[in-house]
RNA sequence: GCCCCUGUAGCUCAGUGGAUAGAGCGAGGGAUUCCUAAUCCCUGUGCGCGAGUUCGAUUCUCGCCAGGGGCUCCA
């Protein structure tokens, strides 16, 4: 220790502290500084160029295009859209896109809903499918597509009739999908339509391919591709018997479609209940020629529960409660926040009813208070005539800090950088949650212990430059998160 | 049976191959002549169990136990 040389006067001191360890305390030098760095950055603070421009697609949510989206959706879209925004904001093209499966049973099974749905109201005798979707909201869409259309698809030839009808429902549902994300904040920048790749025939030039490649055989009446061949359980069902390809065959050339567009990484988020696909979707990347290129990230589930009560889902029942209802209940600062939370590896209880009565002690509050009193404190300078300096000042005016919550407050802010990198590297959104709150919590620890506007101009001076420091961090955090930075609570 | 995730404070969850493991909620007490009290301060005998790797494991490996999810020519 005797040999180290600080010639910069980085270290405020160095000291022996048990055994193996060595503690470094940097100088409030080095500290206003870094203020001084931080503060020319400004909105770029925190960014890095670890991509390099990659083009990356991040495929998420992608639910089926049929019914409303549930609260695990609100989890992906949040977790999706964060990540995107942390991959962007460390150097790579990242392009968010949502996959929608509007093709095969699923999709006839809606159709005949809400046809059934129709008949029924305008007094036609009717039945619903097995394992039709029967929510409530089938009813609104045939009720609207009566309001609309009367009663004139009554008389009309049934197949045509479920095409058409089938047709203005699933556009009616797309686009209140759109809406609900784009309301809960998120924006896709392609919405990729499955039947595409089956109309485009993409589909069968993949099977064709993998068929080629001797990867591909039949048996047992349908076609199947050796995918334990690249470490899957066993092979799977391209095509079934009745000849209608699976939803994996039109996975592998959607996957394709994607490597074909030029993207260097492909991101998938996957719920938990499609883990078990992650084996053969890896195999047929391998297959395609492009192993190591596709991440597949698998988030837990969210268990709904209403006053501790668990809360049945089931989007054919019609009995659960949407990712729209949730946003109007806590709003979408909230719901973010609280999706952003925990890792994605956790399941989250989220306690409708919990959710209402916190609504006050919220963890987001407490951050966006942080942000509010910044804002209150720069409004109270402006009334008191107090010059608020955007230029960066002289270092040496910065000296006047020195108290201890002032310096611990700056040192928490130069954590952002790295605790940026290292989200966006280990996957970990929910990190920025947390920092912020941290950050929130050292903002107002010093705002309680030091007064910023007095009647010492220098020292004013030197605070009111801390404070800004502080909201431009917070600012690029909550920005990060897409929740707002409130100028009043 | 096989695969994945989880097991940390009363509750909900962070976190790290190293020092005395952290927040929030809940409970109790205290702080406001002053930039918003949606704030701050005080009160805490916790890493499921057992081995292994290591100078050192809550963290990595294996086994076990418990909870959740998945194992369909459904999506």
């Amino acid at each position: 220790m005797a040999h180290l040389r600080d010639h910069e006067g980085i270290l405020e001191r160095v000291e022996i502290a048990g055994p193996g360890f060595i503690n470094f305390t940097l100088s409030g030098d080095c500290i206003r500084e870094e203020l001084l760095r931080l503060a020319e950055a400004g909105d770029d603070y925190g960014r890095w160029d670890l991509g390099e421009g990659r083009k990356v697609m991040l495929e998420f949510v992608s639910a089926n295009p049929l019914g409303p989206l549930h609260i695990g959706h609100g989890r992906w879209a949040a977790l999706g859209d964060v990540l995107a925004n942390l991959l962007s904001f460390t150097g790579h093209a990242v392009s968010r896109e949502f996959y929608v499966n509007d093709y095969g049973r699923q999709m006839e099974l809606f159709t005949r809903s809400v046809e059934a749905a129709y008949l029924e109201m305008v007094g036609e005798p009717s039945t619903f499918p097995e394992d039709g979707y029967r929510g409530a909201y089938i009813y609104d869409i045939a009720r609207g597509l009566f309001e609309s259309c009367g009663d004139s698809y009554r008389e009309a030839d049934p197949e045509e009739r479920r095409n058409l009808l089938g047709e203005l429902a699933y556009r009616q549902v797309l686009a209140h999908l759109k809406q609900t994300l784009e309301a809960s904040g998120v924006h896709f920048d392609t919405w990729f339509s499955e039947r595409q790749l089956h109309e485009s025939g993409e589909v069968k030039r993949v099977i064709a391919f993998l068929q080629e490649a001797g990867l591909a055989y039949e048996s047992e009446g349908a076609l199947w591709m050796a995918t334990s061949r690249f470490g899957d359980d066993k092979d799977r069902v391209l095509i079934r018997g009745n000849e209608s390809p699976t939803y994996f065959a039109a996975d592998i050339a959607y996957h394709h479609n994607k490597l074909e567009r030029g993207f260097e990484h492909l991101i998938d988020i996957w719920g938990a209940d499609h883990h078990g696909y992650v084996k053969r979707m890896i195999a047929a990347m391998e297959a395609l020629g492009s192993p190591g290129r596709l991440e597949i990230i698998i988030g837990q589930m969210v268990n709904l529960k209403s006053g501790g009560q668990p809360v049945r889902m089931s989007k054919r029942s019609g009995e659960m409660v949407t990712f729209e209802e949730l946003l109007e209940d806590v709003g979408v600062d909230a719901a973010r926040f609280f999706f952003l939370m925990r890792g994605q590896d956790s399941a989250v209880d989220f306690d409708i009813e919990l959710a209402k009565e916190q609504s006050q002690s919220n963890p987001v509050y407490y951050v966006q208070y942080a942000h509010a009193r910044i804002s209150s404190i720069l409004r109270y300078a402006r009334e008191q005539g107090v010059p608020i300096d955007e230029t960066l000042p002289e270092r040496s005016s910065l000296e006047l800090l020195e108290e201890e919550e002032e310096m611990d407050l700056a040192r928490k802010l130069f954590e952002f950088e790295e605790l940026v990198r290292d989200a966006a590297v280990d996957r970990a959104p929910h990190r920025l949650t947390h920092y912020a709150h941290e950050m929130a919590a050292s903002f107002h620890f010093f705002y309680t212990k030091h007064r910023v506007i007095t009647d010492d101009a220098a020292l004013t001076r030197a605070r009111l430059f801390l404070v800004l420091c502080s909201r431009q961090v917070l600012r690029n955090c909550l920005k990060l998160l897409g929740i707002n930075a409130p100028e009043n609570m």
